[in-house]
Order: structure tokens, then sequence, then C-alpha cells
DNA sequence: TCAATCAAAGACTTTATTAATCTATAATAG
DNA sequence: CTATTATAGATTAATAAAGTCTTTGATTGA
């Protein structure tokens, strides 16, 4: 079990955008380049952060992706949800029984995690960190 | 991101064998029957939890796997661990600064996860579900 | 001793998921 | 219009998870 490289760029990239001029748009291609990723596949993660409402984009020129939202209102689980999904991490097909006590505290080891990351919001980040 | 489905069928063995007489060894064969999934491949994640110290196991006639240690102290993290390893969920493959925050905080919200996790012992199931 | 029973190990195959590419389409500024 | 930039979908490649098959080794008890 890990987190996919996809959040690995969302997160990423969400941290340049955070340290850049706000009104800027920024082309894929920059933020590719920096991450050593390929512009097109960037481009499906980053699409994603658009449907969840993080970042906005701008078609045509002079265009590229900035935040939508400000940097205190957008949390690490934000983002995380936006590439992974919102499903739990623990799948029982089956399912039987609501008092099952096994889904429920695997559950709830989640819900401990999601608190925390929910917590942590990209503003946390701006200034203190360099991108590279 | 998700729970592997042997860390699944771990977690399922385990409440079994919490729920059985403590000393007759219980065999594959039966555990696997049991969670409809085939003896050999149930065999190599229950040799994962031999190694983790969890589970013993009697090879010939009358033999199978029981607990090695207390109901109370053996955790669902324990479990976990051994079939999905102890890595951490999130790998920054460049790791430059011991400062860098995004690892920081998501190494910190698996920490909460696994904080709960480790408190969550097997006698906690004893007795409170049936195993189907 | 020997045959039946059971776990461990390793090589292998299949299936599923993630990562990435390629190409075509749509929007927009200048 | 045309250059620029995002979006979408199909497709391929790479990696990981799930599962099978076969052999070996340990143990029991007849
Ligand atoms: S016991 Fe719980 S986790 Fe297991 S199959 Fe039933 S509902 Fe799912
Ligand atoms: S910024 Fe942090 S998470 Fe990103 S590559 Fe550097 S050390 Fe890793």
């Amino acid at each position: 079990m890990k987190y996919s490289k996809a959040t690995n760029y969302a997160l990423h990239t969400m941290l340049y955008l955070v340290s850049a001029a706000p009104n800027k748009p920024i082309g894929v291609q920059l933020l590719a380049e920096r991450q050593g990723v390929s512009p097109t596949y960037l481009s499906k993660i980053l699409t994603k952060l658009v449907k969840a409402d993080l970042i906005e984009s701008a078609s045509g020129a002079n265009g590229g992706y900035r935040l939508k939202r400000k940097q205190e209102e957008i949390s690490f689980l934000d983002i995380i949800h936006a590439i992974e999904g919102t499903a739990s991490l623990f799948d029982c097909t089956l399912n039987h029984s609501s008092k099952c006590l096994i889904q429920q505290e695997m559950v709830e080891a989640e819900r401990q995690m999601e608190q925390y990351l929910q917590n942590k919001k990209m503003s946390e980040l701006a200034g203190k960190m360099t991108v590279d």
C-alpha cells in the first residue's frame, strides 16, 4: 500500500502554485519540467485538481493554472482525495454486518489519519519551504 | 491506495484463531475454506505471520497454526505490518531535505493512523464477533 | 520404518493497477 | 487567423498484487 506517484506530483505542484504569484497562471510545461515528468501526464493530474475545485485553468496564450481557493482553505486531504479518491482503504467485499468490528476499526484508524491531513493547510507550507 | 487482499485474509484468519481453542492447531485447509481462498495462497500469508511471531506452526499430522502470543498482545498494526511491511506510505524518491514539510506531515499523518491501530488488540474482538 | 499429513519455499502465471505516451479536439489571447 | 495552452480518450508499457503449481522438509502415528 502506497500513495501513488500522481499524489506526489499533485502535492508538489500545489506547493509550487502556492509559492507563486497568485494571479499569473503557470503552464503545465513549466510545472512538469520542475518535477521531471511529462507535461501530458501531469496535465491529467492537474485536471483532477481542477475538477476538485482546488485550482482553475485558463486555455490559450498566457494560460495555465492557478489556485482557486485561499491557501488556508486547501488541505493536504483535499489534494489527496482529488487524486486517490475517497473510498475506504480497507475494503471487505462481503460487508455482511454493520456491526463488524474489523471494518469499524479500520475505518476509524483511517479517519484519524484523514483528520490530521485535513487540518494541514497549504498555508503552512508557504514560505517555509523552497520548491526545487 | 488500498490495503491488499492479503491483509484482509490475515486479519480474518487471526480473528478466527483468536476465537478458536488456543491449544489445538488449525490447518490451513480449514482456514482457507472459510474465506474462499486457495490453501496454498493463504499458506504464504500465514508464513508471514509466523515470521512476525504472531502465530506458530506445526508440521505433520494434527499440525497447523495457533496463536503464539496472548490476544491482548497482538495489535491490528502488528498484523498489518507483517503483511504490508513497514515502509512509509508516502515515498518521495528524492528526499533532499530532512526539513521537508511535505514529507514530515505525511509521515506524521500516517503515524496517527498507526497509533490507533497499535492500540487495537485482538482481545477486543474476541467474543464480540462471530466469524463467518 | 513407512505412509499419510501438514507447512515452507520457490518458480511461475495471470490479473489488476499505475504510469506514461500519443493524438485529436477545444478554448483563447493577440 | 494562428500560436498557445488545456482537455479528453485511446492506447501502451511497467509494476505490483493475486494466485497456481510443484518440490521439499518436518512430524505423527500405525
Ligand atoms: S467480518 Fe467484517 S471485514 Fe470481514 S467480511 Fe465480514 S463485514 Fe467484512
Ligand atoms: S520537497 Fe520533500 S517530498 Fe518533495 S522531493 Fe523534496 S524531500 Fe521529497
